[in-house]
DNA sequence: TGTTCATATGAACAATTATTCATAAGTGAG
DNA sequence: CTCACTTATGAATAATTGTTCATATGAACA
């Protein structure tokens, strides 16, 4: 039972590469590895990528435009996490390709 | 039973990223599109994918260089073949999510 | 060997993008 | 309202990358 590979229209193929695009990205990654293990307002995560908050913020900006994460308000802090399972699944993906 | 997340390597990090990298853009996906619809050469692929041959040719050196798509001369011809089913796996997956 | 067909490669250019810096915007406390 | 705290945003810069053009490499065959 051999799957038959429809070719993706155009802009299919544009969305799935800006997704690819969107993963394609160590700051980002490191971003969802940390909210992987529970979720976290900006400051934590700024520290615990070692990265500007500034940076974090673009990054995360991005992140929530693919809707790879989702960002709820608790007091002052912008609590931000992983938007859906789906996520968890491609990196597992990815570790395991990388790995052989 | 939770999966735990540990945080991957500063270089394992780097190998996902890089493994992402690959798949984004639309280019490369039109081509592995074509390649999961059958072994071809670069001429073929040229003509398939609507890009001029010296544009495939660097593509493919880079989805060779990843380990996405292997290479075999059949004569004159370089044929190219997607190295494992890991790759359809991946495109599958993605096809998927940005499909909702 | 010389010619042709198929593919690869290097340099150059244009476009995209991640980070930094400076600053704006929004919230809660007093 | 004002201050302190947290996050977002815009501009600028540096770095990366995809395509084109010109040319090199390599195989097959007369």
């Amino acid at each position: 039972m051999q799957k038959k590979y429809t070719e993706p229209m155009r802009e299919e193929l544009s969305s799935m590469a800006g997704f690819f695009k969107v993963l394609a990205d160590e700051t980002r990654l490191k971003i969802l590895f940390a909210l992987l293990s529970g979720n976290k307002c900006v400051m934590h995560i700024s520290e615990r990528v070692q990265m500007s908050q500034s940076a974090v913020s673009h990054q995360l900006a991005i992140l929530k435009r693919a809707n790879l994460v989702k960002v709820a308000r608790v007091g002052k802090n912008q609590v931000y996490s992983i938007s859906d399972e789906h996520v968890r699944l491609v990196l597992d993906m990815a570790e395991l390709h990388v790995n052989e």
